[in-house]
DNA sequence: ACCGCTTTGGTACTTTAGTATGACCCAATA
DNA sequence: TATTGGGTCATACTAAAGTACCAAAGCGGT
């Protein structure tokens, strides 16, 4: 809000300073009309740019952010929130184990207790819901 | 392209416009130099924003499209990408076989089909693989 | 009418996935 | 010290998923 209040501060001195400018050089005929309206336009257009330029980037935050208090929420451990990452991955609970040293076996309780926290029943299921829910 | 052109165009044309109205209306004084100049800058801010917006959108294609060219290059035929976004939904093969009226066997070849096409060993990788391509 | 391709569906089989249950270890803690 | 929670692993089972192969029906193009 302050920056919006400084831009917009700056701007109409801007065109304070155009109108001193444009009134003293047309009316002394130092410089001609046509350089006179040349900067000011060009001014202008900048400052079109810029303002429309920092507005948009605030309205697009398109990389997602994890919720990390949503799992936390879920009662996702870190162990079970790792596999959940490797099996959106599209990994085999066999591929799993073998990227984290682990049994299959274990493999398959995390995914089972993923999938009651999620809601899921299936793998599929979990990534999908995991994704909406903005954890993964 | 055409339309790059077409807006350099109006631009100029439209600071040709101006010269001459500047140049009337601040010889003959009929108007004030303020609104003469708040109109140049105005008219120019608002360009500014609307080649600005225009460049950005071409940047930033945020909601991603969808490529249906790599779909038609995968040979991936209708039916089958029908299936894949149902895949990606985390259904069962049951439950895609009844959502679209077929049984599920049909879904199963349609499954296995996609695997290969989609050089994936599990519908979790397949969809992991779609969403990488940007067909999903 | 025939061809090529998709779609559909089936059988029989193997492989993953998922459930249920129990066990052991370990660290934090009441 | 006893309890609790997380992590690990196993067995035994059921349920999906996936493979291989086949076959019939439908449909647009030549």
């Amino acid at each position: 809000m302050k920056k919006t209040i400084l831009v917009f501060g700056l701007l109409i001195l801007a065109i304070l300073l155009l109108f001193q400018l444009s009134k003293y050089t047309l009316t002394t005929g130092d410089v001609s009309t046509e350089i006179v309206v040349s900067v000011i336009a060009l001014t202008f257009f900048i400052i079109g740019i810029y303002i429309n330029k920092k507005s948009l980037h605030k309205k697009t935050p398109d990389s997602v952010e994890i919720d990390k208090n949503k799992i936390k929420e879920l009662e996702i451990t870190a162990r079970e929130y790792e596999v959940l990452q490797h099996i959106s991955a599209g990994l085999s609970n066999k591929e799993i184990g073998d990227t984290l040293f682990l049994s299959e076996s274990t493999i398959k309780t995390h995914v089972s207790n993923l999938l009651v926290k999620l809601n899921a029943k299936r793998r599929t299921q979990a990534v999908q819901i995991a994704k909406s829910l903005n954890i993964i």
